[in-house]
DNA sequence: CAATCTAGCCATAGTAACTG
DNA sequence: CAGTTACTATGGCTAGATTG
């Protein structure tokens, strides 16, 4: 929840958001979100409406029905459910955009390392809160498009496929260095806040003490944020050539096979 | 008949009122 | 003023209705 937290705080604050986890009733059973009463009160249409989800992963729209009588998302929920893949625990942050309209970002319970590299990122980064929803976009995107690989190739037939699963499996192998690198970044980038605070607390109780080396040791880890950042961003980058690979390929295998 | 949707019921948490 | 109780709002579950 901490993590849901910073990525909330780190949203555009103009657009209304609310969080909620996902329940037995809202993936399984049922399949209805229930939203919270305050929220439904204060943005949400006094009669029952079709509004639509944006996922912040493909900006793919879905359309669901809100019922007012109960504050729920109901028919059509299911399906953008069941296309996000939603678990019992994972975590949805909704961002309203306009009337009706929502952004959806993903939160996944048992995979956490994806936010926690969002999070290292906006340390570094904090160029604009804009950016910062962009980053953790982009983050998810990243992880979200290795699985999506998964989801095509179980559709196809591996023996004759053999290349497809190769660049698959270099695309996984990939993401997990990538969210390796993402855990380092998010202790680094910690390890130096916390610097900065004792830095700060130190220069309040014993005024100007030794400033000069305790600045160099900061710039210093400073200086190494910003490489291991560089790394990342050219990770990534091979990430998306991969990926973008890896979609020529299914596309190339799709066109080929018979309906 | 199966999948999907809806509405009602129940449990729980929060709050207000009452009593000692 | 603090503790207890009762009431209300909210959220979750599930059975029944609807639809294809």
């Amino acid at each position: 929840m901490n993590r849901v937290k910073e990525v909330q705080e780190n949203l555009d604050p103009k657009f209304p958001i609310f969080v909620k986890s996902m329940n037995r009733s809202a993936v399984t059973v049922g399949f209805m979100l229930k939203l919270s009463r305050p929220f439904a009160d204060l943005h949400m249409p006094g009669h029952d409406a079709s509004v639509v989800l944006v996922d912040a992963f493909d900006e793919e729209e879905y359309r669901t029905k809100f019922l007012v009588t109960k504050s729920v998302f109901s028919g059509g929920w299911k399906a953008f459910s069941i296309a996000r893949r939603l678990l019992e625990g994972d975590v949805l942050i909704f961002q309203l955009i306009k009337p009706c309209e929502f952004k959806v970002y993903v939160v996944r319970e048992s995979e956490l390392g994806e936010v926690d590299g969002a999070v290292a990122l906006i340390h570094l980064k904090g160029d604009g809160r804009q950016r910062n929803s962009e980053i953790i976009t982009e983050t998810i995107n990243i992880a979200n498009a290795a699985k999506a690989s998964n989801l095509l190739a179980s559709r196809i037939d591996f023996a004759s496929h053999i290349e497809i699963s190769k660049a698959s499996e270099q695309l996984q192998a990939s993401v997990g260095s990538v969210r390796a690198q993402m855990g380092r970044l998010d202790a680094l980038a910690l390890k130096a806040k916390d610097e900065v605070e004792s830095f700060k607390e130190r220069e309040r109780n014993s005024g100007q003490v030794h400033r000069g080396e305790q600045k160099k040791a900061l710039v210093v880890k400073l200086l190494k944020l910003i490489e291991a950042k560089v790394r990342l961003d050219g990770e990534i980058e091979s990430l998306k050539a991969n990926t973008s690979r890896l979609e020529l390929m299914c596309q190339k295998e799709a066109d080929n096979t018979p309906n």
